[in-house]
DNA sequence: TTTTCGCATGTTACATGTAGAGTGAACCGA
DNA sequence: TCGGTTCACTCTACATGTAACATGCGAAAA
């Protein structure tokens, strides 16, 4: 996977430490404040401002606003400069209708590629999810959740649904800076369930219905404009003003 | 000129445009050169040498080559700089895998943004089309082709669906600057007169499985390595080593 | 008061300078 | 003949300079 360690506490726009290229660590750290929220949305990314912040000049840091906008975690306008991204639940619903599809046929290369060898270790992540949601551990089912599909989309192998799906996956993450939008920690391990059921049966068609039905359900609980409550938790749909 | 009055706005002046920025006339114009072939696949991007040519500075040059190997027209590996991509039938089959599922939910969703309405307007595409592939006009051929996928996708209005699809279009035209890759002019006209048909009846299930279909028959025609030879056109598959 | 103008400030977009990594051809020793 | 080294050259990645443009605010005008 990517990211920092978590075991330190990060400062999100501290000083940059040179890794390689001094863009990817502006980049990443730009990533990272962004959906800490350290970086709220709507915030305006001034070059020189960052630079100077960053301790770097303004050449890497104009380039990684420039891949930010790429990766849609910022809007840009020709010379007015770029801002954080705002996902709001249209966008989101929006998404979904996509992602609903590429983590169906995502489902499906895994099934063809990795067959059901690949349920052994989806189930050793579902057990730690399920574990998670039973204390209550928010940030760790939203981990693990993420883990989950992407270990389906890696195991697939298709470059592109992978790209698409890490794409859609940072907008859901931005989204969540301002909005709530689980449908529920019980329902998605469910959900998970399922999908894993139809993976070890190596039926990829099967596979692919369930994958698409996990983000179906989400898709219409954001359509409703509210998520489905559960007795543990206090997670809801809360879209907050623009 | 005297003080306008508030309520009633000056009606023939409209907006200047202010994106006339270099770099991204640069982008066009290295775009337009990928696709004529003028730039081969392999080809490397110097931004130099490229400033030079353009007689423009390095600037804007760097960041429409950063730009190209964003939507994988160019590849980039760091401090080597960047190479027109090259894209071949392995790669085609797996971005085909993800154009299926997604002209399909493009068609669904123009059904029901559009409706039937949209029927008339493709069916104008169509019959231009069917003239062009009569007439043996190849080029002509795949301009339509690609009007009447756009057309849908716009219709149905999602923008990352859109995104999504004019990136892999641009890919499938990388492709086509070493590769034939069609798999008949004939079929793909049949093909898209089967969706008009499903989208005029209003039946978003069937129009999905129509655009599914339409996508599946081209990927398992490359899948083979070769193409549906017709009778009037020398088509084929045919790759270039590399 | 309300609108307009002028100024100050900050930013983008582009141009250009440069250290050091990467590359290839000539050269060398075996 | 062939593997390795040198060296000249090119390029990337980053730093920095600057003109044109955007913007917010206070003063002047209506």
């Amino acid at each position: 996977m990517t990211g920092p360690r978590k075991d330190t506490p990060v400062d999100h726009l501290a000083p940059v430490r040179t890794s390689e290229r001094i863009t990817d660590a502006v980049y990443e750290s730009l990533r990272q404040a962004i959906f800490s929220g350290a970086l709220q949305p709507g915030t305006k990314l001034s070059v020189p401002g960052l630079a100077e912040r960053l301790e770097v000049s303004r050449s890497p840091v104009r380039e990684a606003v420039v891949r930010l906008t790429w990766d849609r975690l910022a809007v840009e306008e020709p010379r007015r400069g770029a801002v954080v991204a705002r996902v709001d639940l249209a966008d989101l619903a929006e998404l979904y209708e996509v992602r609903e599809v590429l983590e169906g046929v995502a489902a499906r290369l895994a099934v063809r590629r990795a067959g059901p060898a690949l349920a052994g270790e989806l189930e050793r992540i579902l057990r730690k999810h399920e574990q998670a949601v039973a204390l209550g551990n928010l940030a760790e089912h939203t981990e693990l959740d993420m883990s989950f599909h992407s270990r389906i989309r890696e195991a697939g192998g298709n470059h592109h649904v992978i790209r698409a799906l890490d794409e859609i996956q940072a907008q859901v993450r931005l989204a969540m800076v301002t909005t709530t939008v689980t449908s529920g920690p019980h329902s998605a391990v469910a959900d998970h369930r399922r999908i894993v059921a139809a993976i070890r049966t190596g039926d990829a068609d099967a596979a692919e219905e369930a994958a698409r039905a996990h983000i179906a359900r989400l898709k219409h609980a954001l359509r409703q404009g509210e998520a489905e409550q559960e007795p543990d938790s206090a997670d809801t749909v809360r879209q907050e003003p623009g």
